[in-house]
DNA sequence: TATGAATGAGCTTTCATTCAT
DNA sequence: AATGAATGAAAGCTCATTCAT
């Protein structure tokens, strides 16, 4: 789930000065426009105009300023959204067992989403947008965690023998997936939706009784 | 999975007119080189210009001609690679049961993602980049077909209770997947992943013994 | 009022020869579709098109191939209507005395612009609109033939002294100005413009008593 | 005399902002070029390329940054040019008499006319040639002061009877064709045009002696 | 004689970015 | 730290015209 935050400054900050809070307070408004232009419109349509007019900043020179790109400003998006996920999740994985853990992890992020779901929404446009360079190690979805406690659990037998790409790539997808469906199904409760992916990775993974 | 074809034509044929031999080849052309360039580039990079060199055209004039619009021509490559898609379904799904049914559904989707990677993976860019009006009915996954199916077989009592519009979701999005899997992971074989997703979703969705 | 007939003839009948009754026919109907494009959308709209579409035609290469440019389509819509014009006043003109020939040149040209309504604001529209290149002797109004009976009526004593370029041009225009006087005040009567056009202009033109 | 002047801003501008002293200027060369292209070529010639090479600007894209749209542009030249005017005549039309003013009315715009005859022509070129959205208001010519002025002549008895709206379209034309006039007849002098004018109008007008 | 296809230049507009202040 | 101005490329689309058939 990390993504590798962007280090690359705007021509406001290029060496390797610290921020001061102004910048700091000023680059957060300007992601929050990003991720409510996105959310509301689409990748497409988060012109550095329709950031500055939402952001209420005066002149589009502001972005540039404190971001080096456009795609600068989506890199820090992207970590600013998963870097709150990861904070979220800190501790409530390390759970008893790998079932446990798994569990977890299901209802972890899933609530996180239902939360966040226009920033959700707004990292996703980014990654199909184009809006990333997909350097290496940045993946759509980082498979490596799922994967790991996936392995764990074949490894002390609770799990069933599977493919554990693919069942983390199901499950990253299932999980992912929940801001698309709130936008045709906003009656769906985020919930109840953690349960039945419980449930069904549940049934889907455990080694047969 | 259907999505309504775009009926509308360019400037080259406007009124019912039956198209051409002439005229249908140079939109399939059209048609291919635009899925190559969204599947290379992501939808952001799908210009007139990139499709017009890409299919060695002399002039974006000539796609405009073609189509109708640019909305237009990303219309007919989602109607084509889903009407392949539902000829490449057609007959498969008349199972003896709806567990059988969800298993051809499956195996037979995967299938022709395998197959058609990159026309699949460029409707979806075409989705998310939001290169289509979301009219509706045309929602990002058809979940109805699914649904169906899994509504028939909670009636038949071959499945588990269950949210059918979430699971419809998860087994949409799994089969989905498939393109952008492999591009990270190219050595998964779309047989295997079949045989996971089927072997996932049976434990998931059938009925306690 | 009268304008050079263009001469230059499409790619179809280029040389000398002479033209065939279908030939005919293809352009007078071209001529009347562009009329009939510029007078409800303005010289702006009328694209080859737009004029196709209106004529019925399958391709706006028809057009090239029976008139040699834009220009010279434009060229035989004025030369059209000024032609039709000309037959109109043929004879009219030949009255007993210069303050009749004018009488009589008003209500000509006011009738003939009332059942002409469309084709005139179309000819006024391709002056304005730069549809014409204005070779010397193409004017936007010919002031001749007025100028002559205005002269004439000084000689004779009929009229006062006054500069006959200006008032022949206001009186031009006056006639000119039907078409869109009317679009703005469809109620106005064409005949009782002529009467309040030929008082005014026997006012302001006859010796005084 | 008035038309309502485009409120809309460019990017460059978009909201409520007060306009600073360079883009004034900008605004000023934009349109005082947009008025030399027109009146040298004609409405169908004034393209944003043609206007920023002759305002000696690098790109079309400055002539967006300070309007919102083509329209906007044309909007400012004649609500520019019809300022002008409404100054020019402000003061001169509080006359001792209707007939009088008439008078006033013709010599003042006659003047204006002649000492502003590139941006008439391109006002009018503008009207014809579709430049403007006739929002009703808006009329090609402003039929009303001048109506007015004859109306209340005939109340006054200065005035004989005769249909108001045509006698003002009559005058109105009169006065608007002097730009064509001069470049057909550049010798004519504007000053003898408006006495001419004036004759003519005062006879064509007064009540029978 | 007419058609459909194609061309290449042109259009207005939007874009991310740069820069002087 | 921020602004307004400017840039030049690129976008989708329309245009009159040409041409093989």
């Amino acid at each position: 789930m990390q993504a590798n935050a962007g280090k690359a400054r705007g021509s406001g900050n290029t060496g390797g000065r610290a921020r001061t809070f102004t910048e700091s307070a000023r680059r957060a408004q300007i992601v929050a426009a990003a991720i409510d232009v996105i959310a509301d419109g689409g990748y497409a349509s988060a012109s550095f105009a329709a950031i500055a007019r939402r952001a209420g900043l005066s002149s589009t020179g502001l972005i540039s300023y404190h971001f080096a790109s456009k795609s600068d400003l989506m890199a820090q998006v992207t970590a600013e959204t998963y870097g709150a996920l990861g904070a979220h999740m800190a501790g409530r994985m390390a759970a008893a067992s790998p079932a446990r853990a798994l569990e977890a992890y299901i209802r972890g992020v899933t609530d996180f989403v239902a939360g966040h779901r226009r920033e959700m929404k707004a990292v996703l446009e980014i990654f199909l947008g184009g809006g990333i360079s997909y350097t290496p190690g940045t993946e759509l979805v980082a498979l490596s965690p799922v994967e790991e406690m996936l392995r764990a659990g074949q490894s002390a037998g609770e799990f069933r023998e599977f493919d554990t790409r693919v069942m983390a790539a199901v499950i990253q997808r299932a999980v992912d997936g929940l801001p698309f469906l709130l936008e045709t199904h906003p009656d769906i409760d985020p919930d109840a939706y953690a349960d039945e992916l419980i449930t069904t990775f549940t049934l889907a993974t455990r080694s047969a009784p």
